[in-house]
DNA sequence: TTGATAATGACATTCATTTTCATTAAGAGC
DNA sequence: GCTCTTAATGAAAATGAATGTCATTATCAA
């Protein structure tokens, strides 16, 4: 990848890195790129597979170690796709929820407050203090739509 | 586990695996009354371990063969626990929800059709056909509640 | 420019899951 | 109840993701 087509985001990934402490490395980089720039969750091994097709020599130990810091900082979070749990995707930046494809497994995040609400009250409701929700929706993304009523 | 003792829940899904066409054998009566007494999530090395301890032999294939004909015949589904998704409970009756205990794992469903129908609402309004939905509440019963502030 | 050390990748290891295959036993048909 | 087909089994091997180890390298503060 040119520097120069280097995604905004991932950019600002690596300032937030650099004042955790964290050192900018080139393996670190190019993962950085890659899961800034896909519009999907991806597995650890997937970011392995295009990391070395961009610049060889990439570890896949890195890239877990790298999924692991880029998780503490709340950059990435772990996602439900097609029975996988280890894949990752970029958070948003407020606690929202995501709706992904099944086909193409594109997503995006959306606002659930009114939601959050009621989880609060059934939680009550069975005597459960609740403390987290796990919320995903999954369908087909207007693309795949089209495409699917074409073939 | 004595025969007079054997969970009703059991025996209901030894019917249905028979009408399915399986048969029902010793390895496959034991997984199958663990998890139908087991008020949890098990994985399938725990459920592995549980049937060792009362019969003798039972495999780890056989556990992941007999997980993959109750799900196939949605007797029991896939949970979130713990960071593991490979965890399996045993199916509620309708479609609903499930609420777990981040401390001792016991887990109960719910009936969630008012949050399923602004589900819909959401994803049409992002273009997106809803075809399904995962949601997990997850918090502290209310055992653990007491033992927590006891302890 | 230098030096402390964080980060790296190759390699080894662990452990869950899947595959293979010879043997066993369920249960339908007689 | 007995026989026979074949589904199901468990041991062992294979796979593959994830983690641990360690000598070498490269970042970046001083």
């Amino acid at each position: 990848m040119k520097k120069s087509e280097r995604n905004i985001l991932s950019i600002n990934w690596e300032n937030l890195l650099s004042q955790a402490g964290y050192r900018i490395t080139q393996p670190r980089r190019a993962i950085l790129d890659i899961i800034a720039e896909t519009e999907r969750p991806l597995t650890p091994v997937e970011i392995f597979d295009l990391a070395r097709a961009e610049s060889s020599g990439i570890g896949l130990v890195t890239v877990y170690r790298t999924i692991e810091k880029l998780e503490e900082l709340h950059l990435v979070e772990h996602v439900h796709h097609l029975g996988d749990c280890q894949t990752v995707f970029r958070s948003s930046e407020q606690h929202q929820h995501l709706l992904i494809c099944t086909q193409c497994g594109s997503s995006r995040y959306f606002n659930g407050l009114e939601v959050e609400e009621q989880f609060k009250q059934i939680s009550r409701q069975f005597g459960y203090q609740l403390t987290d929700h796990w919320l995903q929706l999954a369908g087909l993304c207007e693309e795949c739509q089209k495409k699917q009523s074409k073939g």
